[in-house]
DNA sequence: CAGAAAAGTGCGTTCACTGCAAAGTTGCAG
DNA sequence: CTGCAACTTTGCAGTGAACGCACTTTTCTG
């Protein structure tokens, strides 16, 4: 509502820029009072109250509660990076290509990176909503999987579900790893080391 | 109600017995009516007239409704099979002893065969069911770390974070593809071409 | 068989979430 | 700048999950 114009270069119509707005107001209106009373002890309406909206329209804009402190958004997963890695790029190595495409997701967060550091403190307390997120992956894992066969093609020596979901375990690992480490530095040093790390395990 | 007698050794107090039986009996009429109507459709009303319980009643034994399709229960996690892997047994391995970590929790469900079967069978179907599933695995993640530390302290060259991911990777893994064989055979084969699958991956 | 412990049940309440149709906004063409 | 089409917001009424509490019934123990 008010300083919306310092965020978005203005190339989008009133209307996109009043919706992205709404969604973060949302946002920060759920973390403010999550992080004063506890997920459970707040409800939707206190929320849309904070918020300055109605709650009907807060389920326009998030399918659960739990969405709104995770800011969960559709994937972004028709991103250039994933058509460079279903093409066999960008170096042709499998394992290299899948840390270049976790590298991708991770430098670009659906959500601006304080929100995200916010939502990742409040999931640690709460347990629901690390299982909410992780359900949101899970629900993507098909896509993903699709993705990888794009690459592999479904004859290879390798099941497109277990590349798939050794994905979603790289950026899983290499998120949370990431905020153990005060959500400082660059994405990729902890991707490498949770490769390395994984690798010297499964060798042990 | 009925043949509980022929399930148990009648060690057990009539008490445990029927407690058991009434268990069961809800997860079999849970998975009766959803398979007929879909999860959605089915209410936990329904589901206790079915199984001719009231609805206060069902909330004893599950905390959601999903919960009784899955038949979650608590974490058999105190295991002889745990003693031995946080003593540094059976074998020394890490590797190796993980392995046989996860054989023990598969070939060990919480609840029998042919309902174990019937819910993942309804949980391909209905992809809020695989998400619960997950969160319920989450859940013990904390547990899991915690008897890799008694493993390893705290020390050593791998987290125990890290390490209990794997554990969980795998034991996920490793249920995903019994269940994609038909549900035959035996969980060792299976968890064996998961590791190796793995390592093939991670070495691409 | 009596009294303790445990399990089952009915009732009332809160609150997440949905469908629908009316009212308000924004975009666009003339 | 006007009017229509497309999109959003909102109120309302309803469904159903889940919980707390007090009460009855069942099982266990001595």
């Amino acid at each position: 509502m008010q300083n919306s114009a310092i965020d978005e270069p203005a190339a989008l119509g009133l209307r996109e820029r009043k919706k992205r707005a709404r969604r973060e107001a949302l946002i920060d209106a759920t973390h403010r009072l999550v992080a004063e009373h506890g997920l459970d002890a707040v409800t939707v309406d206190a929320i849309c109250e904070e918020a300055g909206v109605s709650v009907r329209t807060f389920f326009n804009y998030f399918e659960t509660k739990d969405d709104a402190v995770l800011g969960h958004t559709p994937w972004p997963l028709e991103s250039a990076a994933a058509d460079v890695f279903a093409a066999g790029g960008p170096t042709g190595h499998l394992m290299l290509d899948l840390q270049a495409l976790v590298s991708s997701f991770l430098s670009d967060p659906p959500i601006g990176r304080e929100r995200l550091a916010r939502a990742i403190e409040l999931a640690a307390k709460e347990p629901r909503l690390v299982a909410r997120h992780l359900a949101w992956f899970e629900q993507h894992k098909g896509q993903l999987s699709a993705l990888v066969e794009r690459r592999l093609g479904q004859d290879g020596p390798h099941s497109p579900e277990m590349v798939g979901a050794v994905l979603l375990f790289l950026t899983h690992a290499t998120f949370l790893r990431w905020d153990a480490a005060g959500g400082h530095g660059d994405a990729d040093e902890h991707l490498a080391s949770v490769v390395s790390e994984l690798r010297s395990i499964l060798s042990d």
